[in-house]
DNA sequence: TATAATGACTTGTACGTATAAATATGTAGC
DNA sequence: GCTACATATTTATACGTACAAGTCATTATA
């Protein structure tokens, strides 16, 4: 290997600068200085110092001198080499997604990385369309809540194409094939059957659930209630399961007739299990508006643990929402993938039952 | 403006590499040819070449030629040439920021515009070290609602040299400058002017004051409740308002003495406004436990207008925020002045004040 | 005292030359 | 038809020179 000039020079102001003998914004040598030093022609010089401005360990000013980079220098070249993973979600505002979303990007600042968002609005029309712009953008990797996951998706195959580029995703909330996909969600079954065991142990035998139809964890969470009842024998009315969709929920509050649904779904039970905080509070104001008291005459369970529920006039007994560790286990799956030091990732975290006051015993 | 010879080359093979006379792939002109064509020395051809490799439209191989990597160029650059908006704020999980981060995106994403979130944790530390990162970047704009508004800044100067690099900067919440920054605000003076009317006119005139030290916010609120107190000719005292720091507000559940402070400075009054819902859900708290009827014994006014205040057992009657408003205000003044359109942007909104239940007449 | 001019020093642009090293190609020899 | 070699072409490294242009501190001037 034939030892290049200007490669001993780049060299050596780089150990200055890394052994901390030139520090950020010092100046060093100018171009003259190093000729001698060198015994170099400036040719050489100017090819070190450029090299080591490409780098962005210098920069250089006319007239002034170089000084050095060094604080920047890793993200110096801009955004153009750095790393950027984009986090889709359904909305921000909401209880759970903030949370994640604060935790995801206070890991990846620490760890170099960019943030970018983007909201559905949990349409498929808007991931599909976010999805297609993102398609062509040197993105490092993705994290999804995806839009409507309880039903067949068109854009699995966008999904798909992603980490067919090498570009990994993963899915937080729900996800669009277990066999296939990368995720980390909350083991929803589980809590839903928690949820409904701590009623029967209540002394509560007839329950009512109103559950997000077009969620998969909806559905989830639909499943470990029934689980729960079919393992303490107690027999399931379908005529007391509610399935709202994101559109209901919405309109729910003007809508009268959703609200007299609410009632006949009900109606013959002394407990529900709600999908969340916001529709057990819904739920919990239309039972007040009749006079019915909580928990004494109806008990309500429901998840998320969202300080709304917590400042209702009952407070709602919650299972707990791990956002914090969610986020955390979302990006370093996905930094484990983008640095390929796993395959695959199936994450299922397991929730707490935060007691309060809306359930009582019968 | 001299007219420079090698950026004449390099513009000439950039514009054939565009205008595809020159596809991916292709083997550019030798560095001799070149230097036929624009008459040059091999120096200046080289210099061209270089420009033209570092900005990756071409790449060299040694003893080859150099060839031209443009279906790259868009990948690689991805995000470069994309336009990127950064969205710097203290905390994702409140009521406020994420609706208005979520209207942001909604017109960002609409716009063609990329957004990137950071958080700072309202911390001057953090907000700079996200300004050095950024300082490097291709951004197009700042949209930032700064750290600890109320108190002088070490990081304006940062600011002012993005808006120096001609990268616009819009606050939010706050500004740091009156002067000279650019900014989309809630008069939040006028609103606590007629908050405290409002009080006023159910017959209060001890009233009690809780409020941020650190966010310039807590002082604009401070000093309209003062204006309009003077202005009915109501004394003011001192002890009746507690100033609290994002610190003390973490630790107040937790912490007796603040507890005790809230009720020396509440003492002798009939209503206390409140920096936001969550300090009057606090302080609401607090007096229920002491078995003071709210809005009966003590009535209750803030600001925000959050569902976490709606929620509260006594809905809390407070100043709305124009949270979507404010995204739209802010987004759109940030193009305005990318696109230079306008010079300075200086936004106030008004708000309404949305009645409920914590307030009583005397 | 404030401003303008000067000169020393710095990097930027541009020319010329020479040799080294990698690649491509044509030719001679088997 | 294949290999080995010589040759031409290409880029890479490196020397030298000259002048342009920006920065900064000192000096001279108004």
């Amino acid at each position: 290997m034939r030892i290049l000039k200007y490669k001993i020079i780049e060299d050596y102001i780089k150990n200055e600068v890394i052994s901390e003998n030139l520090k950020n914004g010092d100046k060093i040598y100018s171009e003259s200085q190093l000729m001698v030093k060198f015994n170099v022609s400036r040719h050489t010089v100017r090819e070190a110092i450029n090299r080591l401005a490409q780098e962005g360990i210098i920069y250089t000013e006319h007239g002034r001198g170089s000084f050095v980079n060094w604080q920047n220098t890793v993200e110096k070249t801009g955004f153009r080499t750095s790393k950027i993973i984009v986090v889709i979600v359904s909305y921000l505002n909401n209880h759970i997604i903030p949370d994640i979303i604060q935790k995801i990007e206070e890991m990846a600042t620490e760890k170099g990385y960019n943030i970018m968002i983007r909201c559905t609005h949990n349409q498929i029309a808007k991931e599909r369309e976010c999805l297609l712009d993102l398609m062509n953008k040197n993105v490092f990797g993705i994290i999804a809540e995806p839009a409507k996951s309880a039903l067949p998706s068109p854009n699995a195959c966008l999904y798909q194409q992603f980490r067919e580029k090498g570009i990994p995703v993963i899915f937080i909330h729900g996800y669009l094939s277990q066999q296939t996909d990368d995720y980390v969600v909350v083991d929803d079954e589980a809590a839903a059957y928690n949820a409904t065991e701590y009623l029967i142990r209540h002394g509560h035998t007839q329950i009512s659930g109103v559950f997000k139809s077009d969620d998969i964890q909806g559905v989830h969470r639909y499943s470990g209630m029934i689980k729960a009842m079919l393992e303490n024998d107690i027999s399931i009315n379908e005529n007391n399961i509610l399935w709202l969709s994101t559109q209901d929920e919405k309109y729910i509050l003007k809508n009268k007739v959703l609200v007299d649904q609410i009632f006949s779904r009900l109606k013959n039970t002394t407990a529900t299990i709600c999908y969340n905080d916001d529709l057990a509070i819904t739920v919990a104001d239309k039972l007040f508006e009749q006079h019915v008291k909580i928990p004494e005459e109806h008990s309500i369970i429901s998840f998320d643990n969202t300080p709304f529920g917590d400042a209702y006039r009952v407070a709602i007994t919650s299972m707990d929402h791990p956002k914090g560790k969610l986020g955390k286990a979302a990006f370093e799956s996905l930094v484990c993938l983008i640095e390929k030091k796993k395959e695959k990732i199936q994450v299922s975290l397991e929730v707490e039952l935060i007691e309060k006051e809306s359930v009582q015993f019968i």
